[in-house]
DNA sequence: TTAAATGTTTAAAT
DNA sequence: CATTTAAACATTTA
């Protein structure tokens, strides 16, 4: 999916429209990829936006009690009672896109739009990839996904934590010092430098975009081991991951195709990419052609002369 | 027709 | 038991 700068564009847009806005309805049509917990609509309806944030590469929408019930605290789920329910907590939605997620806003002058640029965000929704539909007091958020990998959690708010994929979740790589970046790449040893990257437990919001961007500034080889990498390379690679994501963030994303903003305004491509999706075009620095190679079963992109094997 | 795709989980093999 | 690799998930597009 969508990766770490491309969440973190339409979670920011998205917070800014979703706020205080109050859910009525939710209509999916995708029950295997939404999970519930012990909760239900009832327990939505009428909840309203405190706000959107981003961890990793999942979207979280925090919400605040709208309605109140009972809530049997002994079995710590809810009464079978038709009365609205009470939450002991506060509720999140978890949105993880997956490789084809899309979170398009509309209302009836805003139209926000982020994440995978296939089908091009700029379609009319909802449309056939639109999996869930989250009607709220003014407009409607779509959460669209062709391939059906994404899923959708309700969880409580201080069970956050010890949801799977945020307990497993490293740390931002943005976020965090350079010390602390080599440490946890370290501690894997043996492990190939861009699968190592993108594995979220070490740190969060890389993928296969990002880590080729990353080593190709690094001009570090995709399969070198971590062992291998001296102080200066390690160096290297953690400036140009953030370089690389703080470029793209401020370009927007590296949605490929059309681009819409909270503004409306179109636009951005993958146009400040140096490796991704480059092969056989000559690499920036050298203009030697940029090659593509199957590893860790993904492709990864790199440029053979800058980044040499040892 | 076949392969590949902005990702993660799980089963299987080492 | 730890680690690595392959397969699975589901669908479209090049």
């Amino acid at each position: 999916m969508p990766e770490l700068p491309e969440v973190t564009v339409i979670t920011n847009q998205l917070n800014k429209k979703l706020k205080g806005l109050e859910i009525k309805s939710i209509e999916y049509d995708w029950p295997k990829k939404f999970h519930w917990g012990e909760f239900s609509i009832k327990d939505l309806k009428g909840a309203k936006v405190s706000g959107v944030e981003r961890r990793g590469k999942i979207v979280i929408i925090r919400l605040v009690s709208g309605s109140v019930g009972k809530w049997d605290s002994r079995k710590n789920q809810k009464k079978p009672t038709n009365q609205p329910t009470y939450k002991p907590t506060d509720l999140s939605i978890l949105i993880h896109l997956k490789l084809t997620g899309q979170l398009i806003y509309q209302d009836k002058k805003t139209r926000i739009a982020g994440g995978h640029p296939l089908p091009p965000l700029n379609k009319p929704v909802p449309n056939s990839t639109t999996r869930v539909t989250i009607t709220f007091d003014r407009g409607k958020l779509y959460f669209n996904d062709m391939r059906k990998f994404g899923w959708v959690k309700i969880i409580e708010d201080k069970k956050l934590e010890e949801e799977d994929y945020i307990k497993k979740l490293g740390p931002d790589p943005l976020k965090m010092k350079f010390d602390e970046f080599r440490e946890r790449l370290k501690a894997k040893r043996q492990g190939r430098i861009k699968k190592t990257l993108m594995d979220q437990s070490v740190v969060g919001g890389i993928g296969n975009i990002y880590s080729d961007e990353g080593l190709w500034r690094a001009k570090v080889h995709p399969k070198r081991s971590i062992i291998s990498l001296n102080e200066a390379e390690m160096k290297a690679i953690y400036n140009g991951v953030r370089e690389s994501f703080k470029i793209a963030i401020e370009k927007g994303g590296s949605s490929a195709n059309a681009y819409v903003d909270s503004g409306g305004e179109k636009g951005l491509y993958l146009s400040f990419g140096k490796a991704y999706h480059m092969t056989g075009k000559p690499c920036a620095r050298c203009k030697t052609p940029i090659v593509q190679e199957k590893m860790d079963g993904r492709s990864a992109h790199f440029c053979p002369n800058c980044q040499r094997l040892k």
